[in-house]
DNA sequence: TCTGGGGTCCTAGGACCC
DNA sequence: TCTGGGGTCCTAGGACCC
């Protein structure tokens, strides 16, 4: 009987993608890709797109001529659909399994005993064509001793027409013969600067990696480093967060569409973000100890003048409610504010979070209970009916420094009017192809 | 014209204490 | 001339991830 414990990482394929493709089935076998907000850079990719060579991480202006050559079809980010879907994918493993970690919002890891399975493999089968049936999203498995490894069998698993979606790597040959043809930077936990350290000592596959000396690993890639090697050696020493659904820190920050030079602007979109992460603060019920705000400009007009600061509040008690956090953010991006510049961002960070149970009032405190219920209240009626249905005033109503989301699809799955509709002669259904052969998002 | 957002962990260095 | 040693806590910055 096989006593190894397994793990496997099940990752949605090209997830964004994928979710796009769910309402738009037309779109399967054709070039996809998914922006990221205001329409920045390229952060998911379909096969097609991958194969024209478009990277992970471009900016979408590089790369826009191509697309449009293409017939590429794209989409802004639609976080309602991508996040709902995911939950649906991660319901259908934790009915399936009874130890999953959710890693992100395509991944999560399960827990296999060997004992349990005569054939891992086939188990592994039986898991993807339950995700596929039940919510469609296509998902490719990978299973070995550690964490690390699994996600080396996902990568072959993905790009191997072999596999059929499932890798498992059982065996030390196993292991070892996937390893010499993974490179060090597909290693996770390994990137750019440790790849180019790595290099230059000679190290340029996993094996080689595995096999290297953990004295100067320790010193060249600290014990993050070194751990990562003991993973691929088959030891399992890093473990995921269960916790990470208690965020320790929260931020909330956008770019803007256009350039913004004056207070107001800033005023407005600051006041925003801080409803925003106050809700989110709220429904991990925690409360925030320091506040940090923070502006800058576009890095990469290198023609313009450059200003980035950040400023450190460390508020008189931890709190929640949003007018709590709205003074103290909106004076400190005073303090902050300088006349004569183009900025790009403006953001708030909390920090120092703790349970909402634990406290800890300050001597001359006021009565905070009917600040809850305010709370609590507002966020009720936004959860019901919809965000924004009951904001601050100061947050703004035209927005016009709101971010770009020219190609956004429907949140098919979160709002009834976007409900899809079947049946013949339905408009939504159907393709809107632009003369230049650019499709746009309907 | 146009370059994301939200996280975690680790380390070094400063402040402070005894 | 010469200026301890060890501990903790905090913060900023680096590296990495999806």
């Amino acid at each position: 009987m096989n006593t190894q414990k397994f793990f496997a990482l099940v990752d949605c394929n090209n997830f964004y993608v994928s979710c796009e493709r769910l309402f738009r089935p037309e779109l399967n076998n054709r070039p996809v890709l998914v922006l990221s907000n205001n329409d920045g850079c390229v952060i998911a990719r379909s096969n097609e797109v991958k194969a024209l060579g478009v990277k992970m991480g471009t900016p979408y202006f590089k790369v826009r001529g191509l697309a449009q050559r293409h017939g590429v079809k794209v989409f802004s980010s639609n976080y309602s659909l991508y996040g709902d879907l995911s939950h649906r994918v991660m319901d259908v493993l934790q009915q399936l399994e009874p130890e999953v970690e959710i890693y992100s919002i395509d991944e999560a890891f399960l827990m296999l005993p060997g004992s349990r399975f005569v054939d891992l493999a086939s188990h592994c089968h039986t898991i993807r064509e339950r995700v596929r049936q039940c919510v469609g999203i296509p998902v490719s498995l990978g299973v070995a001793p550690t964490r690390t490894l699994a996600k080396v069998a996902n990568q072959f698993a993905k790009k191997d027409p072999a596999c059929a979606g499932v890798c498992c790597l059982e065996t030390p040959d196993a292991i070892d013969h996937l390893l010499v043809q993974t490179g060090v930077g597909d290693v996770w936990g390994i990137g750019n600067r440790s790849v180019e350290k790595l290099r230059r000592r000679g190290i340029v596959n996993g094996l080689q990696l595995k096999q290297a000396d953990d004295d100067w690993i320790r010193r060249q890639l600290t014990v993050s480093g070194l751990r990562t090697v003991m993973e691929l050696r088959g030891v399992s020493c890093i473990e995921i967060d269960d916790s990470r659904a208690q965020k320790r820190t929260l931020v909330c920050s956008r770019s803007f569409g256009r350039p913004v030079k004056d207070l107001p602007d800033l005023r407005e979109a600051l006041s925003s973000y801080v409803s925003r992460v106050a809700e989110k603060l709220r429904a991990q019920r925690s409360l925030a100890s320091s506040l940090h705000v923070f502006l800058l400009t576009n890095r990469f007009r290198t023609d313009l003048p450059q200003y980035s600061r950040t400023l450190t509040l460390h508020l008189p008690e931890p709190g929640s409610s949003t007018p709590h956090l709205l003074r103290p953010a909106l004076k400190g991006l005073e303090q902050l504010f300088k006349t004569g510049y183009l900025y790009q961002k403006v953001g708030v960070m909390l920090t120092g979070l703790v349970p909402a149970g634990q406290r800890q009032l300050s001597l001359f405190t006021a009565n905070a209970s009917s600040d809850t219920e305010l709370m609590t209240a507002m966020d009720q009626i936004n959860r019901r009916w919809g965000r924004d249905t009951l904001c601050y005033g100061g947050t703004g109503r035209a927005k016009t420094w709101a971010g770009r989301q020219s190609f956004c699809s429907p949140a098919y799955t979160t709002r009834w009017e976007d409900l899809p509709q079947v049946g013949a002669g339905s408009e939504k259904c159907q393709e809107n192809v632009l003369p230049d052969g650019i499709i746009e998002g309907s």
